[in-house]
DNA sequence: CGCGACTGGTCCCTGTTGAAACTAACGATT
DNA sequence: AATCGTTAGTTTCAACAGGGACCAGTCGCG
């Protein structure tokens, strides 16, 4: 049981417990809820969480531009080029050059996509009631608040640009 | 300004924040702690998250069934499988059949592996630490009540075998 | 106005992922 | 001891993700 003194830090590597790591549980959780989430928009919307994202920033401002909703959605522009293409190819958004730049397109909603969108919106507020309905008030609040606290925290350390959540 | 009573639920879709949507907040935040994660482990160890938490798990146990493993870092058997393949072909863990049940392996850290996991659990208390670091202690532990919480609630809706968390 | 530096977006290439099929072995039942 | 259903682990295959190269197109500066 006990160690010497300079032994310290290396033996009890085996008292090491992966479930009892927070990085190791955040990740489990977030596997849980975001496959959750994604079979049900999957079942009944026949959108995936990116196509989701991409149809809630644009929902929310009427028109945006890939930028945008990268900026917005937390996504690298190549998933948003891609769940956009998709989106486009079945109707729910209509893409189009931005008249007052040649580079940027503009993407909106169809009126298939704000059918769509309509029905999402509720669909993501019961799910995340779901979700609610297992913790406090409280705890839900501190989670929000931790979370955005973190991810701040993080990005600090890592120095801005870190990846999923880019650039612009 | 004001919608139709009927319409209530409907109309507010515009005013749907992704950003406030605790679900986007969760996998942001988990992205971005993985990614860190992630770099540091690739970068001073050369693990991939998987592989790492496999290693945790035969460290933390001395001899560990790839079921085992599976189980205790909420792994599917495939990537248990390839991880604990690249760390054998690497020369940290040994695989050996179970002399009591000719399906099953039992993998155990060769020497290296043990060099390797010394070094990698002070890591990852380190990187805990730095992410610790910018919340306060009672945050810190509501987030870790609140993960396993919401883990095991996801669980119970989603009727228990959900995929990542698999089976046994 | 023409040239270089930069930005928006897409495409290509490679590595990773999980679902499902498969192999081998166990154990119960006949 | 032959068979059926089940479990451990690996392999295969198709989808997917992200980094980087790659076009436009824009902006600034001489």
């Amino acid at each position: 049981m006990n160690t010497k003194l300079s032994e310290l830090a290396v033996e009890d590597s085996g008292d090491f417990k992966l479930e009892e790591f927070l990085p190791f549980q955040l990740a489990a959780t977030t596997s849980r809820v975001s496959r959750m989430f994604a079979k049900r928009f999957a079942e009944e919307l026949g959108l995936s969480i990116p196509e989701w994202r991409v149809l809630a920033v644009v929902g929310r401002f009427g028109t945006a531009s890939p930028s945008m909703v990268s900026e917005w959605a937390a996504m690298d522009k190549v998933k948003v080029s891609r769940a956009a293409a998709t989106l486009v190819a079945r109707g729910l958004l209509k893409q189009t050059q931005d008249p007052s730049d040649g580079r940027a397109r503009l993407l909106r909603l169809t009126r298939k996509g704000t059918g769509v969108h309509h029905a999402a919106v509720p669909l993501a507020r019961e799910l995340e009631e779901n979700l609610a309905s297992g913790l406090s008030r409280g705890d839900w609040g501190t989670l929000q608040r931790v979370l955005l606290r973190m991810s701040a925290h993080v990005e600090s350390i890592t120095g801005g640009v870190d990846g999923d959540e880019p650039e612009e």
